[in-house]
DNA sequence: GCGGACTGCTTACCT
DNA sequence: ACAGGTAAGCAGTCCGCG
C-alpha cells in the first residue's frame, strides 16, 4: 500500500517524540488513539525533569462494542459478510436485572468499524459502542489521568507516592468513626471504596511548566479572520510562560524596522514564515500550552497559515507539517455553522481557557461565580483585576509598538488566569482528571455530566458490568411527582414560607450534602430504585415516602457507593485535613483543591440524573432523591415544633430557627441523623434577619456584623449602579445594628442616604454609566420576539390544529441592542448595558443616550421598588421619604387643569 | 375602547 | 446543555363593561 506523504511526515515526526524510559515515576496525563497505527498513544509527564514521554500501547487492546444473545444470530450474519469483526460470548453483569448475562463481544480492528459511517453501531442493536476507543482503552486498562505510573519492560504498572504517615492516620480514624456510627460502613466493600479514593486523591500535583501563547491577525473593519480562509497575515505572536516573555512581530512596509523604540520583549521577523518557525519551535518546548480560544482561532489559525505559500513571499514555502506542533484531526465539525478543524498538540497539552471557563461548574465552584461574561477582558476584571489595552478603529491600523503592547497584554492575561489563587485552576482539572477518569485536555472542554460520566463508566468495567443503554433505563417507571414549574419534569426542593419581620439571634442549620447523603443512605442509583427483586418492591420499608418508588436492599448500588464514598471523605477527612495546622501548608493546599474538586462532582451528580444528555439518565433517581429531600426538612421541621423551636425559613435543605435554647441545635442534629441518617449542622448565626413575605428574598447581620443578602433586587447585576450603592450603603448602617433600639438611629441614617440619593438622581449628578440597566442576551438576538415553541401545533378548542408563529414583543435589553451605531452586533453572552429614556423606544444603550433623555420618573420607580424591599422592614417607604408625593399622570391632569 | 387581571417570556437569583 | 423553585419587569391578551 502506497504511504501517503502525510503518513511518511508523522511517522517522522514520530521520532521525535521521546518514549517513556523504564522505572521512571511518571504522571499519565493523556491518551490519544493514533490512527496510523491503530494504537492508543499514551502521554506521560516527568515531574522532575519536565518531560513528556510518549508510549504505544504494546497489549493486544482492540476496539470493541457488545450485543445481547438475542441479538446474536444478526452478529452472526453481519460477521460473515464482514469478515473484519471477531465476535466472542463474555459474561457479563446486568445491573437492570441483577443476573450474569451472556453477552457478545464484538471486537473491531478500528474504531470507525464501530462507531464510523457504515458501523456495526448502525446495523444492530449495540452497548457501549458510544464510548471513544481511547476512554475504552483507559477504563480496560485501569490507567488513570492524573496518576502516577512506571513502565518495566512493555508493561505500565502503578506507582504512587506514599502517603504520610499523618495523612494514613487520619484515613484510619475516619474509617473507624465511620463504622462505629454507621452500617455501611461496617461493609467491606464500602471501606475499600474509601480507601481507593483516598489513595488515588492524596496524589502530589506537580507544577507543569505552561507557555501561554495570543495571535493578532491582519483584520478588516467588521470581519473577524477565519482559520479556514487563512488569508490575512499573522502579525504577532506573544507567547508568556513560567520564565519568558515575548512578542514575535512581522516587520511590514508600513511598519520597517528603523529603529523606533519598541518594548523590549518584542522579536521582528523578516517573514510571517519566520515568525511562525519561531513560535512553533517555542511552544514545542513546552508540555503545556494555555490559550484563550485557541481550539477555534489561535491554533487552526497557525496552522493553516504555515500552509499558505503567502507566508514566504520570495520564495513561496510553506512549513513542513513534521515542524508543526499542531495536529489537524482529519474529521471537520461544524460548530455553530463554522466549519471548524479540530486541533490538538502534538506532544503536549492544550488547554483552551475560553471553554474551560464558559463550564458552569469551574464558574461556580471553582471561581464562586466572580466572572459573568466568558470574554477575556470580563474575567481578567473579574479575577486579575486588569483589563486588555483599548484602542480605536482596526488592529491592522495599530501602530507595531501598540501591537505589540496589545498582544502582549492578552497573553499575559491569558497565562495570569492560571495562575490565579495559587494555580488554583489547573490544580482542580487534575484532581477532576482522576476522579472522572478524564484527561485534562478532555475534561477541559466538556461539561460535568461527562466528568460523571467517566467516573460511572469506568466503574462499570472494573465489576464486569455492562453499561446500559439509554432506552433500558427509560422502563423504570414513571415520575411520582408533579412539579411546581411547568415545563419541568418532577418535584424539586420544598421552600418554607418565611415570617416577615425582624428576628433576633437567628440559627441557621443545614443538612451537609444533603442530596449525595440521600443517594449514599437511600441507596440510590438507577439499578437500585424500582429494582427488580420481589423482596424489596413488596417491602413496606423499601417504599420511598410520596412516591411510587422503591429501593433496593439486596445490593448498594454503584452510584450510591461512589457518591457515598466521595460525600463522607469531603465531609468527614479532606475538610479536617485541610485544616490540620500539623501538616504543611503544601499538603493542606491540596486537601483543599482536592475537598473543592468533590464538591464540584458531588454537586452535579444528583443534577445529571434528571439531565437527558447525562449517558445514564434515570428521572426515578433524581425524583426520588428531591422527594426523600423534602421528606427530611418535613420531618425536621415537625421535630423543630416538638422541642418548640421555630422554624422562620427554610430553603430545600436549611432552616433558620427563631433565638432555640441552648442545646436545641444539638438535640436536633442528633434527631437527624438517628431518624434520618443525614448530619445537620450549624451553618451560621444572626444578631438578626429580616424576611419579607418573599422566599428566596432576605437580609441577615452575623455577629460579626457581616451583612449576608439574598435575593434582593439590590443585589441584582441588572440593576443600575447608583440604586445597588444606595442599597449597599444602607446595609452598612443595618450591620450596625445591635439592638431593636439601634434601629431608630438607623432609620434616620437610611432615609438620609435615600433622600440624597433621589436627589442626585433627579439633578443629572449620576454618570450615565450609573444608570444603566445590564443585562445578559442568552440567544442570539433574531431569536427573539418569536414564540420559543414557533411552528408548534396548538389545537385550538374548535380542534383544529393551526401553525402558531405569531411575533411577540421583543424585551426591552434586546430593542436597546438594536439600537447599537457602526455595525456593532449583540451576541449571544454580550451584556447590554441601557437606560430608560423618554424617546419612543423607551430605552438606548447607554453610550447613545444623553442626560436630557433620561426618563427620571422611571428611575424612581427602579429605586422605590428596590429600596423598599429594606425600607419596609423598617416601617418607611420610599415614597414618604422623598416627600412631595409622587405623581401619576392623572394627578398632573388633575392639577392642572 | 379602556383598564385591570392574567399569562408568557426573559433574566437573575437561591438551594 | 447538571436539577427545580422563586421573584421581578415587561409585553401582550383576555374580559367585562349599559
Amino acid at each position: 500500500m502506497d504511504q501517503s506523504p502525510l503518513l511518511q511526515n508523522d511517522k517522522q515526526y514520530l521520532s521525535y517524540e521521546k518514549e517513556l524510559p523504564e522505572n521512571t515515576r511518571v504522571m499519565l496525563i493523556s491518551a490519544v488513539y493514533s490512527g496510523e497505527n491503530q494504537k492508543v498513544k499514551l502521554k506521560f509527564y516527568d515531574p522532575n525533569l519536565h518531560v513528556i514521554y510518549f508510549w504505544q500501547d504494546k497489549t493486544n487492546h482492540k476496539p470493541y462494542c457488545y450485543t445481547k444473545l438475542e441479538y446474536e444470530k444478526r452478529a452472526e450474519e453481519i460477521a460473515a459478510v464482514e469478515k473484519k469483526f471477531e465476535l466472542k460470548r463474555i459474561p457479563k453483569i446486568d445491573l437492570l436485572s441483577d443476573r450474569e448475562i451472556q453477552a457478545i463481544k464484538i471486537i473491531a480492528p478500528d474504531p470507525l468499524s464501530i462507531g464510523g459511517r457504515g458501523g456495526i453501531r448502525e446495523k444492530l442493536t449495540v452497548w457501549e459502542a458510544n464510548i471513544k476507543y481511547h476512554e475504552n482503552y483507559l477504563y480496560d486498562t485501569r490507567l488513570i489521568p492524573g496518576s502516577y505510573y512506571k513502565r518495566k519492560g512493555d508493561e505500565i504498572i502503578e506507582d504512587p507516592y506514599k502517603m504520610s504517615e499523618i495523612v494514613q492516620n487520619a484515613l484510619k480514624n475516619f474509617l473507624w468513626d465511620k463504622i462505629l456510627d454507621s452500617k455501611e460502613a461496617r461493609n467491606d466493600k464500602y471501606r475499600e471504596y474509601v480507601r481507593e479514593w483516598a489513595d488515588l486523591l492524596n496524589q502530589p500535583i506537580p507544577e507543569i511548566k505552561r507557555l501561554a501563547l495570543d495571535i493578532e491577525v491582519d483584520s478588516e473593519e467588521g470581519r473577524m479572520p477565519v482559520p479556514r480562509e487563512h488569508d490575512r497575515k499573522v502579525t504577532a505572536v506573544g507567547i508568556v510562560s513560567n520564565d519568558e516573555r515575548k512578542v514575535f512581530l512581522l516587520e511590514q512596509d508600513k511598519n520597517p524596522d528603523d529603529g523606533t523604540e519598541l518594548i523590549p520583549e518584542a522579536v521582528m521577523c523578516k517573514t510571517e514564515k519566520e515568525l511562525l518557525e519561531k513560535t512553533f519551535k517555542l511552544i514545542s518546548s513546552y508540555n503545556l500550552l494555555v490559550t484563550f480560544n485557541g481550539d477555534d482561532f489561535d491554533l487552526p489559525y497557525l496552522y493553516e497559515r504555515s500552509q499558505d505559500p503567502a507566508i514566504d513571499p520570495i520564495n513561496h514555502t510553506i512549513i513542513p507539517k513534521e515542524e508543526i506542533p499542531i495536529l489537524v484531526k482529519r474529521d471537520t465539525v461544524i460548530k455553530k455553522g463554522i466549519q471548524t478543524e479540530p486541533v490538538q498538540l502534538r506532544h503536549g497539552v492544550h488547554i483552551d481557557l475560553f471553554r474551560t471557563f464558559q463550564n458552569r461548574s469551574i464558574q461556580i465552584y471553582a471561581f464562586s461565580h466572580k466572572y459573568s461574561e466568558y470574554r477575556l477582558n470580563a474575567i481578567s476584571e473579574a479575577l486579575l483585576n486588569d483589563s486588555k489595552i483599548e484602542f480605536e478603529g482596526n488592529i491592522g491600523d495599530l501602530p507595531i509598538q501598540k501591537l505589540a503592547q496589545y498582544c502582549l497584554k492578552d497573553t499575559e492575561l491569558t497565562f495570569r488566569l492560571t495562575r490565579f489563587n495559587d494555580n488554583l485552576l489547573l490544580k482542580l482539572l487534575f484532581v477532576i482528571a482522576r476522579i472522572s477518569r478524564l484527561s485534562v485536555e478532555d475534561l477541559s472542554r466538556v461539561g460535568v455530566n461527562q466528568w460523571i460520566r467517566g467516573m460511572l463508566f469506568y466503574e462499570h468495567r472494573k465489576i464486569n458490568a455492562l453499561i446500559p443503554r439509554t432506552e433500558e433505563l427509560r422502563y423504570k417507571g414513571e415520575v411520582s411527582t408533579t412539579a411546581i414549574i411547568k415545563e419541568k419534569k418532577y418535584r424539586g426542593g420544598l421552600v418554607v414560607e418565611p415570617t416577615p419581620g425582624i428576628h433576633f439571634n437567628v440559627s441557621v442549620v443545614d443538612f451537609a450534602s444533603l442530596y449525595p447523603s440521600i443517594i449514599n443512605v437511600h441507596n440510590l442509583s438507577y439499578e437500585t430504585v424500582n429494582c427488580p427483586h420481589d423482596s424489596c418492591s413488596q417491602d413496606p420499608h423499601q417504599k420511598i415516602p410520596d412516591t411510587a418508588y422503591w429501593t433496593c436492599k439486596e445490593k448498594k448500588g454503584i452510584t450510591s457507593l461512589l457518591i457515598g464514598s466521595l460525600r463522607d471523605l469531603r465531609v468527614n477527612y479532606y475538610k479536617q485535613l485541610s485544616k490540620d495546622k500539623t501538616i504543611s501548608p503544601e499538603e493542606r493546599q491540596l486537601y483543599t483543591v482536592v475537598s473543592q474538586a468533590i464538591k464540584v462532582i458531588l454537586n452535579a451528580s444528583y443534577g445529571v440524573m434528571g439531565a437527558e444528555i447525562f449517558p445514564l439518565y434515570c428521572l426515578p433517581v433524581a425524583d426520588a432523591t428531591a422527594a426523600i429531600g423534602r421528606n427530611i426538612i418535613t420531618k425536621t421541621i415537625d421535630k423543630c415544633r416538638e422541642s418548640g423551636v421555630e422554624v422562620v425559613y427554610g430553603d430545600t435543605d436549611s432552616l433558620f430557627l427563631r433565638d432555640p435554647s441552648q442545646g436545641k441545635v444539638e438535640e436536633i442534629s442528633k434527631w437527624a441523623k438517628t431518624n434520618q441518617g443525614v448530619d445537620l449542622e450549624l451553618d451560621k448565626e444572626y444578631r438578626y434577619v429580616v424576611f419579607n413575605n418573599l422566599k428566596k428574598n432576605y437580609l441577615g447581620v452575623l455577629k460579626d456584623g457581616t451583612v449576608d443578602v439574598k435575593g434582593l433586587t439590590g443585589k441584582k447585576s441588572h440593576t443600575p449602579a447608583f440604586i445597588r450603592k444606595t442599597f449597599y450603603s444602607m446595609l452598612d448602617i443595618l450591620g450596625k445594628v445591635n439592638t431593636e433600639k439601634d434601629f431608630d438611629t438607623a432609620r434616620e441614617k437610611i432615609k438620609n442616604i435615600v433622600r440624597e440619593s433621589a436627589k442626585k438622581l433627579e439633578s443629572d449628578e449620576y454618570p450615565m454609566e450609573e444608570l444603566s440597566f445590564n443585562v445578559m442576551i442568552n440567544k442570539s438576538p433574531e431569536k427573539y420576539g418569536k414564540k420559543s415553541s414557533e411552528n408548534k401545533r396548538i389545537t385550538s378548542i374548535d380542534g383544529h390544529d393551526s401553525i402558531n408563529n405569531s411575533i411577540k414583543g421583543i424585551p426591552q435589553h434586546i430593542k436597546a441592542a438594536l439600537l447599537f451605531s457602526n455595525g456593532r452586533q449583540a451576541k449571544a453572552g454580550d451584556i447590554i448595558s441601557y437606560v430608560k429614556t423618554k424617546t419612543s423606544e423607551g430605552v438606548k444603550p447607554v453610550e447613545l443616550a444623553t442626560h436630557k433623555e433620561i426618563d427620571t420618573e422611571k428611575y424612581l420607580e427602579a429605586m422605590e421598588s428596590t429600596l423598599d424591599q429594606i425600607l419596609t422592614a423598617l416601617d418607611v417607604n420610599f415614597k414618604s421619604i422623598i416627600g412631595k408625593p409622587r405623581q401619576s399622570n392623572l394627578d398632573e391632569l388633575f392639577w392642572s387643569n
